[in-house]
DNA sequence: TCTGGGGTCCTAGGACCC
DNA sequence: TCTGGGGTCCTAGGACCC
């Protein structure tokens, strides 16, 4: 089998070697002799880790559902004036818009995309798809965020890599097929390497580093692009003259340790060095489930604080509910108008999921946590978190409550502790809105504005379609569920 | 109109227990 | 009575992931 190309050329190399079309990127060919018995190899038994990574999932998501967008730069995320990006299409990361970027810099670097809030129940149905098809080829998924997942074969047990390509392409075509979306796949001995495979895979590619060759594929690539390098380690790094994972490899563990921490030193000098034996094993239940909001301005009073903690609470207590499970600890976010966040958090004796008693607590918690000047962000985590049945068996009951949480509304609630009401969810049309018409069917606003909206009328299913400005108070035009457009 | 929201894991100090 | 070491839990802060 013929190496594509060497693993050692330059990176640029690697990126244009690859036709546009190509769907196979062949790293590198089989083991070298004296590589095939490495320890961490299970004693020479080749160990496949795949991983799957969509690709600009989010802003993929809406293209697919919209169709007019395929083909524009689209950004997905906050759409306030404090927003940033949460996923961006390769039409406007052309632009050097990158995710996490603040969406006023990305507008201002790429005025021409179209700006869109995050509709996370299509990208939960549409991941809840893809690693669906995964599992059943593959087996049991790791889902590491809504578009990846690491994987374990146990097909590819011992498997070679002809194996393994032909077994990629397979569950590509079949995402694709499924979903209509195309994702990037990697994969090697580790989860490390599969991730950093499925990255030089991007976009729509398949890359495999074979058995042996980690090292050599890892050492040319900046530091930043192993798992657990953020700002920090980077800059810790580069201080001593590390910008390669190679350089990384070429230091002691003294010398990493003493540089980044005796955890990350130990386990990044190893990743390093290509050696990585963590287990592929499916997500148990959460750790903690939290809420947290940033204000369009900053609160200057009391009384908007204490509505935003119990708002807050209320929604984090949802999401307790929903997974049948109670907490023990509570913990209050906040975060001044200079950034400066501050936690104060209360551990109780036993779990609960006492609505009152988690509002009680965080209200208490939050006078001690507040800034001087006026804050931008209330956050609340609920966590020490056990199955809320199991505690039932042991608990004593839960103290009676004026209002539980199935009987009262959240303005209910927000009016028993003193919150502002939560504003009705009668609002204008906003652009993203998913809107229904009885003569032109599902659509979604494209803009809103001097008693007008503009509506394009299409789903998945149907194409581009017209796009029909309408009066805002037309009766016929009525909100509809953001699912309907995968149709 | 600088800097989202939902998570995981690590560190370090003090309390407390043995 | 004094000193000390190890383990665990709690709290606050922070790095990092997408
Ligand atoms: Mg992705």
């Amino acid at each position: 089998m013929l190496a594509r190309l060497s693993a050692a050329q330059p990176r640029t190399g690697v990126r244009r070697a690859r036709p546009r079309t190509s769907q196979r990127h062949q790293l590198s060919t089989d083991p070298a002799p004296h590589h095939r018995a490495l320890p961490w190899l299970n004693d020479g038994v080749p160990r496949w880790v795949v991983h799957l990574d969509m690709d600009a999932f989010f802003a993929a998501v809406e293209q697919l559902t919209r169709p007019t967008l395929a083909g524009r730069p689209v950004l997905v995320g906050g759409v306030g004036a404090r927003g940033v990006v949460a996923g961006a299409s390769y039409e406007a990361r052309a632009y050097g818009v990158r995710s996490a970027m603040p969406m006023s810099q990305a507008r201002r670097q790429c005025p021409s995309a179209v700006v869109l809030p995050l509709r996370l129940s299509v990208y939960r149905a549409v991941s809840e798809r893809v690693f669906s098809v995964v599992r059943e080829v593959a087996g049991p998924v790791e889902q590491v965020a809504l578009d990846e997942a690491f994987t374990e074969p146990a097909e590819l047990w011992g498997a070679d890599q002809a194996a393994v390509e032909e077994f990629g392409m397979r569950l590509r075509e079949r995402v694709r097929r499924y979903t209509g979306l195309a994702g990037s796949l990697g994969a090697g001995s580790g989860k490390q390497i599969a991730k950093i495979a499925s990255g030089l895979a991007k976009p729509d590619g398949l890359c495999i580093v074979a058995q042996g060759r980690e090292r050599e594929v890892l050492a040319p690539l900046p530091v930043r692009r192993l798992w657990g390098v953020g700002p920090v380690a980077e800059a810790a790094l580069r201080r001593v003259g590390v910008d390669t994972i190679g350089a990384l490899a070429a230091l002691s563990v003294y010398e990493v340790t003493s540089l980044l921490g005796a955890t990350a030193g130990v386990a990044l000098h190893r990743l390093a060095h290509g050696v990585d034996d963590r287990t592929v094993a499916e997500r148990g239940h959460a750790k903690q489930v939290s809420a947290e909001t940033t204000f369009e301005a900053d609160l200057g009073d009391l009384a908007s604080v204490r509505a935003a903690v119990t708002e807050m609470t209320i929604h984090a207590h949802r999401r307790l509910l929903t997974s049948a499970r109670s907490a023990r600890t509570v913990t209050v976010k906040v975060r001044g108008a200079d950034f400066t966040t501050r936690s104060r958090s209360e551990t109780a004796v036993t779990a609960t999921t006492d609505v009152v008693a988690l509002v009680d607590t965080a209200q208490r918690l939050v006078t001690s946590a507040l800034p001087g000047s006026g804050v931008r962000l209330i956050g609340v985590l609920l966590s020490g978190l056990t199955s809320a049945a199991q505690q039932s068996l042991f608990d004593e009951p839960t103290r009676a409550t004026p209002l539980t949480p199935t009987t009262a509304t959240p303005a209910e609630w927000a009016e028993w502790h003193h919150a502002a009401p939560t504003p009705e969810p009668e609002r204008p049309w906003r652009a993203g809105d998913d809107v229904t018409h009885p003569d032109y069917g599902h659509g979604w606003v494209q803009g809103a504005g001097h008693d007008r909206v503009t509506v394009r009328f299409e789903t998945r299913s149907t194409g581009p379609g017209p796009v029909r400005t309408l009066t805002a108070t037309d009766p016929n035009l009525t909100r509809a569920d953001p699912l309907t457009s995968l149709d």
